[in-house]
DNA sequence: AACTACGTAGACCACCGTGGTCAACAATAT
DNA sequence: ATATTGTTGACCACGGTGGTCTACGTAGTT
């Protein structure tokens, strides 16, 4: 309700976001204890109940805190005027790494509340989700030029698996990196590894 | 301890494990609760721990419950003598997913031992866990015959796309049937689709 | 120095769910 | 009729919960 929170300073309000964006992101709304989020976060159990009236509250601001993120820093970055499907994911594939790099706890926590118990979010943030859903979809599907592709092989298909294979290679660095370790990633090695992969499915697939 | 458990009826016994299975798959050793588990099993408190001394022995019944039938069900189904990638994993996908029709909660729980503290786990169940790390290794790096692919495509790359868009098919499906509706997939229809996935990528990365 | 206003910590609260027990009783076997 | 086994759920001490409140530190103003 008040401000108070915003005006807090920089390093100590990131501070409590991350403990709290970590505690919500492994336990869930339910389990998540404030206990834990205080001690990670090195503040007294009162502050947090000052800065907000209640775990709800907290959450909520985390989530907003989230999306707002994710529309200022994240989703510019995706550009669907890119025709081509392989080119359009490596782009994405980079961006939302740096993004990952930057902000570990954010994608964690956005995870979990795709899964959350529905009657746990308001209307808003469900419309928010969705909005984010659509944009996922939309970067696979819509607006790609298919012509590219080999006469002998059905298009439709071979997209399904090029972004299967893909999110298949992201899934493995992501486990490879999982947490704190997220910092080490190098952006340039991710781009050229991952632009190896592509060449090999534009060879497969493509004319 | 006793042998009360097993002489139980197979259906109340059956109850009972699956029961305590999803609760362990849902919250994890620590938060699961065994008050949950017998409301959902229908039987009174004191049942459970006249079967079991305490909630680690159950648990402990459940992971050796699982890994028995994995080994005794499912690993024998895989043949690591064919050596196409594909049609190997064209097998091994429809075994895996019969196994998991038949045994829904068996795959859920496993899942989340993998991840689990590895103070819980007892070094005997270490080792069983290796052991099918390494099945899912050798499934898909194990003598295999690599001559097949085009030559103007490096194999080894070729083969890790080939794997991540065969788990991202299996993922996929995996999110439509979670859960209860496990019961509802339809596995002549799943290994047909599958196959028309395996035809395009043999005409992609084959000569 | 005195006063005010905000920031901060953590002891404390009533409450609830926990793993586990146990006395009472039902069912079955001898 | 008796002994044995199966079964229940009220009950227990306990630990952790979200949230409160008092006491204190700090900084600014007069």
């Amino acid at each position: 309700m008040t401000n108070t929170f915003e005006n807090l300073g920089k390093e100590k309000r990131q501070r409590i976001i991350n403990a709290a964006l970590e505690e919500f992101a492994q336990h869930g709304f339910e389990e998540a204890s404030t206990n834990r989020i205080v001690k990670k976060a090195g503040i007294g159990k009162g502050m947090l109940f000052y800065y907000f009236n209640n775990k709800q509250d907290l959450y909520y601001y985390l989530v907003n805190y989230c999306f707002d993120l994710l529309h200022n820093k994240y989703l510019p970055q995706i550009n669907l005027n890119e025709p081509d499907l392989i080119e359009r994911y490596r782009k994405a594939t980079v961006s939302k790494f740096s993004f990952y790099k930057e902000h570990p706890n954010v994608f964690n926590f956005l995870g979990t509340i795709m899964l959350a118990d529905g009657d746990l979010l308001t209307e808003d943030v469900q419309e928010k989700l969705d909005h984010l859903r659509k944009v996922g979809y939309d970067l696979v599907y819509n607006n790609l030029d298919y012509s590219r592709f080999r006469a002998d092989i059905d298009s439709e298909k071979a997209m399904e698996l090029i972004k299967w294979a893909l999110e298949g290679y992201q899934q493995q660095v992501l486990a490879n990196f999982k947490g704190e370790k997220m910092m080490d990633i190098d952006l340039d090695q991710l781009s050229n590894d991952f632009g190896d992969y592509l060449d090999v499915l534009k060879t497969a697939f493509y004319k």
